[in-house]
DNA sequence: ATAATAGTGTCTATAAGACAGTATAAC
DNA sequence: GTTATACTGTCTTATAGACACTATTAT
C-alpha cells in the first residue's frame, strides 16, 4: 500500500522518511543469547548397568571484557540486517559446527532497572533462545572470543518454603557443574509469590554461593532457570524430547529423558502407555548385558492425528 | 566482583570500558508493543437475557508516519535508561490512565529477513507484551501521536486444512472489528506444519483481505494472533481469567470468559466443579430478570494449595 | 404460567497411577 | 542361578464429559 497521506507537518511518508534521523536518539544495543541444552550420560561403573542421564547446558569461558574469564551463555551482537533467528543460527554453527538444530525464542532480558545495568558497556537488550540437541551429534569448539567451551550439568533442587504475611517464597538451589568437575557454580534461587493480588506476581532473585569455583557472567543464571522451566513445561505436551535423542532410541532412554527433565521417577508401564502413539517400533535391537531392547523412532504424524 | 584480569590487548576491565566506543557499530532501535486485551459485552436486545461476551484488543489510529492513518497496537521506543517493563507500564498509564494491570512478555519481533524490514525508518526490534484488564475499569484516550483509540473485537475462525506432500496447513480467518462497526480488518492465516522433521517446524503467513475497511500497521496481526494463542493456552492452568473480570463476578460470567477464550461451549456443572477450588462465594447477589446469581471472588491462595 | 438463568446430583467414559508378573540377555 | 533390564496385564483411583433435574426470579 502506497501511503499518500500527510502528517501534521504536511509531510508525505516519503518526505518523512527522507528527513528521518536515526541518530536523533541514542539506541540500546541488541544481542542474542543461545541456551544450548542437551541430555548427557554419566558413564556407569558396571557395564551391565545403563548410564544415568542428566541435563546439560553449553557455556563458554569469555576471552573478552566484560566478564573476562567468566562462564557465560554463548551470544553476541546482532547485525543491522540480520534477523534474530539468523543470528542464533550463525552462533549455533560457530559453536557446534552443525546447522540443523531445533531452537525457539525464550525470553528477552532488559525488563527492569536492575537489568538496564546488566552490561557495563552500554544498555543491552538481549533476546535469548533455547536450542535442543542430541549431544552425540555435536562437538563444541572454542574460537576467538572464547577461551574454552564446556558442558555443564544443570540441576535445580528444592530447599524449603518460607511463609510471610503477604507472600510465600520457594527456595531452590540451581547448580552448574562442568563435566570434569573443575568448575562448579551454585545459586540460591528465591521465588516469591504474592498472596494478595488477583493476578500472579512472581519475583525471582538469585544469589551466587561463596564456595563457587568459577563465575557465571551477566545475569545468565536467569536464562538457565527460564530454560529449565520452559522445557519442563513443554515436554509434557510437545515432541521436544525427541530432539534430545538420536533418531533411534529405546523406550528406557526416552523415559530417562522425561525423568531428568521432569525431575521425578516415572512408572514404566504407564509411561509406555502414554507415549505409545508418539513412537514407532523399528526392527533394530539394542544389545547389552541384559535383555535386549527394541529401538523406536518418533512417529512424525503424531501431531495431526491428535489435534482435531 | 572486581575484575582485575587483562584481556588479549593487556587491558583491564576498567581500561577496556573507558576505551569502549558504543558508536563503533550501528544499532537497531528497540520498541515495546502492548497488546491490551479485555472481555467486552455486546448489549443484549432482551433485558432478561445475559449479555454475550467477546474478546477485544485495544488499537490506536496512528497520527504519525509510518503507517499514518493505520490502526496499530500501541507502543513506542524505549528510553536508554528505561526497562522494557517500565516502558510498557508507562504506555499503559498513557493509554488507559490506570497503573495496576497484569502484563507479561509475549514475543520479540525481528526474527527473520522479512521482519528486518518491518519498519521503513530503520531496523526495529520490538518486544511485545500482553496486558489483561477488566474493561469496566478503564477509559482509553487518544493523545498526541494517535488520532483515535478503539476496542476491536477479535475472532479467529477455522476454515480448512490443506494437505501437501511434506506438510499440512491449517487455514484460519483472523477478524478485527471496531465496536462501532466502522473499521473491520480480516486476515487469512495459514499455519503450515512440516510432517518430515523430528521437531515441530511451523510457518505462519498472513494475508489482508480485499474488502477490509481500515488497515493494520506493521506486522501487528502477528502479535494479536500470538496473544490469542497464549491466552488460550494459559487460561487452562493459571488464574489469568480473573484479571479480565471485576473483583466480584458470577460463575456464569466466569464461564463465559472461558468460553470466549477457549472458543467452545462448556457444560455448566462440569465447569463449576473444576473451578470451584479457585473461587470463594460472597454474600452479595446479582439481581436480574431471572433467578439471582451469587457473586464470587478469586480464592487468592488457590495456587499454593494445589502445587506441592 | 413462562422465559431465562442458577445451581446440584449422578452416571459413564477415559485417563492416570500403582503394582505384580513374565521374558530375555550376559555372566 | 543371579543381575539387570525389557515388556505386559490388570486393578484401582481420579478426572472429564454428558445429561437430567430442581430452584428462583421478573413479567
Amino acid at each position: 500500500m502506497e501511503n499518500k497521506l500527510k502528517d501534521k507537518k504536511g509531510l508525505t511518508e516519503e518526505a518523512f522518511l527522507a528527513a528521518y534521523d536515526v541518530n536523533a536518539f541514542e539506541h540500546p544495543s541488541v544481542t542474542v543469547d543461545m541456551l544450548l541444552l542437551t541430555i548427557g550420560e554419566k558413564e556407569a561403573d558396571d557395564i551391565r548397568k545403563l548410564p544415568e542421564k542428566e541435563l546439560r547446558v553449553l557455556l563458554v569461558k569469555r576471552a573478552e571484557h566484560p566478564y573476562l574469564g567468566c562462564w557465560a551463555v554463548p551470544g553476541g551482537f546482532i547485525g543491522m540486517k540480520e534477523g534474530l533467528r539468523e543470528a542464533v543460527q550463525r552462533k549455533i554453527k560457530d559453536e557446534t559446527g552443525v546447522a540443523d538444530i531445533y531452537f525457539e525464542q525464550l525470553y528477552t532480558l532488559g525488563e527492569d532497572q536492575e537489568e538496564v545495568m546488566r552490561d557495563p558497556r552500554t544498555r543491552v537488550i538481549s533476546v535469548a533462545y533455547m536450542a535442543l540437541v542430541d549431544q552425540t551429534k555435536i562437538r563444541p569448539k572454542a574460537h576467538d572470543t572464547t577461551e574454552d567451551v564446556k558442558w555443564f550439568t544443570v540441576k535445580k533442587t528444592f530447599n524449603r518454603v518460607e511463609k510471610e504475611d503477604a507472600s510465600y517464597s520457594e527456595i531452590y538451589t540451581l547448580s552448574l557443574e562442568s563435566e570434569d568437575g573443575k568448575d562448579k557454580m551454585d545459586y540460591e534461587v528465591t521465588e516469591s509469590h504474592s498472596t494478595q493480588s488477583i493476578y500472579p506476581i512472581r519475583k525471582v532473585s538469585y544469589k551466587a554461593q561463596e564456595k563457587n569455583k568459577g563465575h557465571l557472567g551477566f545475569d545468565h543464571y536467569k536464562l538457565i532457570d527460564k530454560a529449565i522451566e520452559r522445557l519442563k513445561n513443554k515436554i509434557e505436551y510437545t515432541s521436544l524430547a525427541f530432539t534430545l535423542l538420536p533418531e533411534q532410541f529405546t523406550l528406557s532412554e526416552l523415559q530417562k529423558v522425561y525423568e531428568v527433565i521432569l525431575d521425578k521417577k516415572l512408572v514404566k508401564a504407564n509411561f509406555r502407555r502414554k507415549i505409545s502413539p508418539m513412537v514407532i517400533k523399528t526392527d533394530s535391537i539394542q544389545k547389552s548385558g541384559h535383555r535386549p531392547a527394541n529401538y523406536y523412532t518418533y512417529n512424525k504424524d503424531w501431531r495431526h492425528n491428535f489435534m482435531e
